[in-house]
DNA sequence: TTAAACATAGACCGATCGGTCAAAGAAAAG
DNA sequence: CTTTTCTTTGACCGATCGGTCTATGTTTAA
C-alpha cells in the first residue's frame, strides 16, 4: 500500500482563514476564488479537503463555535461571582463590538443568510446558538443557586434573552462608527441584573 | 412637447416585491433576474426606474422603514400606558418571529451583509435603526414621565437595549422551528420592565 | 525501478452575475 | 398622418459564479 505525499498546507490554518472571510463578508458574498486566495491553496485542494463551498462553510461554523465562542465564553466558567463573570463577558462583548472594523458574530451573520427553508443549515445554526444559550444558562443557574438572582428567576428565559442581546449587539456593531450604542445596550442589559 | 406613454407597471408595487425578496434572501443572494421576475418588469425598466441593484436595495430599505417598521411601531404611539404599548409591541414581535417561515427584520438581515467598510450603506443602516431607537426612546421617556419607570432610569440606554433585543429576536426567529426561544426572550425582556 | 496513491497547479466547464444596448412598440403633440 | 418621446422586450456584454478534470509532480510501498 502507498500513502502518497502529505498535504503541503495545514487544513486547520486554511479553515481558519476561510472562517475569517465568511465572517467578514457572509456566505453568499464570499467567492471560492477569494477563499482559495485567502486560504493560500489551489482549487482542487480546497474541494478535495473540504468538499464544496457549503461544506467548507459548515466546517467554518464548527470551528467558530469551538474556538471563538468557546474562548469568549470561557469567562463564564471562572470561579467567583457568576454574575460578575456575566458582567465581564458583556463588557468584553461591548468592547469588541465597538471596534470600528468589528465583524459581529459569524453565527448571527449566518442566521441572516439562511432560514428555516434550508432545514440543514437552520439546524446547524440552531445547534451552535444553543451552545451559547447553554453557557449563559449554566451561569445564571449558578447565580441563582448562590443567591445572586432571586429564587423565582426563570434562568432559561434569562439565558435566551442574553443570547438574543448578544446577537443584536454584534449585528449592530457591524455598522456602528461610535461606541455609544454598544455601550448603552450593555449598560441597560447589566442594569437589569441588579435585581439580585 | 410629447410626453410618451406611461409606465405599464406601478413602481411602488414593484419596489414592494423587491423588498420582500431582499428581505427573504439578503442582498448578495438575490439576483437581478430573480428580482425582475418577482417584480414583473423587464430589465431595462428596472434599471431605468431604480438605477441599479444597489440603489434598488437602498430604496427597498427606505420603503421597509416607511411601511413595515412604521406600521409595527405605531403601536407605541397609542394612548394609555406607554409600557403597556411596549409590552404589546414586544408580544407582536414575538409572535411574528415565531412563525415557521419568519424572515426577521430587513434592517438586521442587511447589517449582516454590510459593514463600516461600506460607509454609505453603513450610514443608511444606522439611519434606519436610529429610527427604531427613537421610537422606543420617546415611549420610554413618556413612561418615565408618567411614573411607569423610575425617575433615574436611563431611557436612552433602555431604548437602545430594546432595539438590540428586537434585532436579536428577529435574527434568531429566522432559524427557529419552535416558538419557545422567541417566547423566552420576550418574557425575560418584559420581566425587567416590572421595576416601575 | 516501477507502480500505486496521493497532492499540486491551473485550464476549463456551463451557468449565472450585474449591467448595457438596439430595435420595436405605444402614446401624446403637431 | 408624422414626429417626438417615452417604454418595453430581450439579445447581448465581459466577468465571475461554483465546480470538475486533466496533466504533472511527489512520496511511499513493493
Amino acid at each position: 500500500m502507498s500513502r502518497g505525499p502529505d498535504k503541503q498546507f495545514d487544513p486547520d490554518e486554511a479553515l481558519e482563514k476561510a472562517m475569517q472571510l465568511f465572517w467578514a463578508k457572509g456566505y453568499a458574498a464570499t467567492g471560492v476564488a477569494e477563499l482559495q486566495e485567502q486560504m493560500g491553496i489551489g482549487r482542487k485542494s480546497l474541494y478535495d479537503t473540504f468538499g464544496n463551498k457549503r461544506q467548507l462553510f459548515i466546517k467554518a461554523l464548527q470551528l467558530y463555535s469551538d474556538s471563538v465562542v468557546r474562548e469568549m465564553f470561557s469567562e463564564l466558567n471562572k470561579e467567583g461571582s457568576p454574575l460578575g463573570n456575566v458582567r465581564r463577558l458583556m463588557r468584553t462583548l461591548q468592547e469588541y463590538n465597538s471596534m470600528p472594523e468589528s465583524m459581529g458574530c459569524l453565527l448571527g451573520v449566518s442566521m441572516a443568510q439562511f432560514r428555516t427553508n434550508d432545514a440543514e443549515m437552520a439546524g446547524v445554526l440552531r445547534h451552535h446558538i444553543k451552545g451559547v444559550e447553554e453557557a449563559f444558562y449554566k451561569t445564571f443557574k449558578r447565580a441563582r443557586d448562590v443567591g445572586e438572582l432571586d429564587r423565582d428567576t426563570n434562568v432559561r428565559d434569562l439565558a435566551r434573552l442574553y443570547m438574543g442581546i448578544g446577537q443584536g449587539l454584534a449585528l449592530i456593531g457591524r455598522v456602528q462608527d461610535a461606541p455609544a450604542v454598544p455601550r448603552s445596550i450593555v449598560n441597560a442589559a447589566l442594569a437589569t441584573l441588579k435585581t439580585a
